[in-house]
DNA sequence: CAGCATCCATAGGGATACTG
DNA sequence: CAGTATCCCTATGGATGCTG
């Protein structure tokens, strides 16, 4: 594929396109399932591991792991290590966390908010 | 399966719980990136299935079909299709898809709100 | 053109076991 | 208790070819 940016050399369009392809990395990490409902579940608690692990219904040890380490990475959550034995970790919203946890709440809202018509199209689909 | 219903006999309870789990189900069919990048592409546009494809970028013959398969299933596209030759289908989004639609774009503004701060985050974790 | 079916590779994701 | 690593299987998803 040739780039815009090797036709016309325009540095501003680079960093666009780049911030672009950032934009959609976040999207594709964050527009997930486990993510989201780790992001609801945490809401404005803090909460170890295992608490987590125990709100977030059906989420297996490694995908909590897997998707703390990415919200992590993303700046969405903060992990606080206490260095005591047992040890002790504990994860809380950001503020972009808490910023997106609005955003999937909205959604939570419209699911249930149109779960009626839902049902409906169902089983119209359904003939 | 046994449910609470067959074994308590209180429909409230199980009414409840069925709705809970339809909720989860909904949540899961829309919490992912092809659903949610297709509905923020159709917008509040009337577009052809080969027109869809080229507007949601990367999107494979397969996954397109699949996700608007299980959107109209859901009701928040209709699909329309032109008895012609060759064939002409149409894809818009219904109420609630329009309504849904609101809550990515907000997940899109929180995107590009917190690209800055997310590229520091991942930088501060690389270390 | 839209859709379905098929084949095939890979990544998603569960279970388990081991370390600090 | 939290985290990492390993094994292993299934589902996901891409590429291709066939039909109305």
């Amino acid at each position: 594929m040739v780039t815009k940016q090797q036709l016309k050399g325009l540095p501003e369009d680079a960093d666009l396109r780049r911030a672009d392809s950032l934009a959609r990395e976040i999207f594709s990490d964050v527009a997930n399932k486990w993510a989201l409902l780790i992001i609801e579940a945490l809401g404005d608690r803090t909460l170890r591991f295992s608490e987590l692990r125990n709100e977030v219904e059906g989420v297996s040890h490694k995908m909590l792991t897997q998707n703390l380490r990415m919200l992590e990475r993303n700046g969405l959550v903060d992990r606080r290590v206490h260095p005591t034995v047992p040890p002790r970790v504990e994860y809380t919203l950001t503020e972009p966390g808490r910023a997106l946890r609005t955003t999937v709440d909205a959604i939570c809202g419209w699911t249930h908010q149109y779960l009626g018509h839902i049902e409906d199209a169902r089983h119209r689909f359904g003939a």
